[in-house]
DNA sequence: ATGGATTTGTCGTTTATCCAACACATACAA
DNA sequence: TTGTATGTGTTGGATAAACGACAAATCCAT
């Protein structure tokens, strides 16, 4: 999905790091999270951390990671973007939500949102791409970006005022989205 | 404790070689068990093996390390050789017991129950110097080795027969140690 | 016992990581 | 402001691990 680098050591440097930034951010908000905390946390030389550019790179890969392990990709190769299908996407949101503790990151939401967003964004396209590919690609893309804008505001606001389990909250609304409103 | 290499690239190889072991010796048995195996669950090249000579030195040092995370020394450093020691310690033995699944190793229970001796013998050695200062080194060994050979048994014998809490089966017997039957 | 398959021990070479060190940036208190 | 401390980005040399390869040892079915 990634790297093509399968070199045992690089492997487990890059795990190594990114596990203790997602430990780091659960005792810590972003903003106060330096390199050297991670590479300290993850027990290796802070000349090895440059697999990523810098904090922010890492961020990005970590939160992609994060969704991605949240998805069980068997199900949207099996399924065509039909109901199923996107109440699992919406659960790996949501999930995604719970695994970290995203609203903690005072001043980066937008940022966390942004990487979530574009893999969505990713993930959407290849669906619409499968599914119908007379359409034109250029309606294809918009259409993922208005499903992921869609998709992660949705689960916004189920974290914010939901007390009911993801499916259910999202239910209602695939209908409206698959048949049109 | 054991030796003196910082480097956390050893450190981290030699962990993934001793979790991988313990892992493969919670699926199968000793004889079983291949450095092929071992490395190849670590994900490690079989050719950085070698900070263990062969698979018994891997054996004696797994061993030695998981009755070492079983004992809390902060005890043993506070106490003399009392009733609690004594107690704290049969329970490290039967923790050891249950954590690694000794029974399963057909044919290797005596290698395994002269590897734990050993270390107890070094562990009761080193108590009784602290205890008693006066009397013949010599003496001091011998008395480690029958204290290491007696809790072992009595372990082997709990692990046999009893539903009794380990605390509870020795504790009879701890007054008969110390002050002589 | 024979032969094929697997494991083991060991090499030489390449590559990733370690480590100390450096200049520079940022932050923050005197 | 100036100084002090801490984080950042990068370097060069040392070392551990990866990798492929090899012969020898061991295992196992026939």
């Amino acid at each position: 999905m990634t790297q093509a680098n399968t070199d045992p050591r690089v492997v487990r440097t890059r795990k190594l790091i990114m596990d203790s930034f997602i430990e780091l951010s659960s005792k810590k908000e972003f903003k106060d999270i330096t390199i050297k905390d991670i590479t300290t946390e993850a027990l290796i030389n802070r000349a090895t951390y440059y697999h990523f550019k810098d904090i922010y790179d890492l961020l990005e890969k970590v939160l992609s990671e994060v969704l991605s392990i949240n998805i069980d990709w068997k199900i949207l190769e099996d399924n065509k973007l039909n109901e199923e299908c996107m109440i699992h996407i919406f659960q790996a949101i949501t999930n995604f939500q719970v695994s970290l503790s995203t609203r903690c990151h005072r001043g980066y939401e937008d940022t966390i949102a942004r990487i979530i967003r574009d893999q969505l964004e990713i993930i959407f396209y290849k669906l619409l791409l499968k599914q119908n590919k007379r359409e034109e690609d250029e309606t294809h893309k918009l259409t993922a970006v208005v499903l992921s804008w869609g998709m992660y505001g949705a689960s916004l606001e189920w974290r914010r005022n939901s007390k009911i389990p993801p499916e259910e909250f999202i239910r209602p609304a695939i209908p409206k989205i698959l048949s049109g409103i």
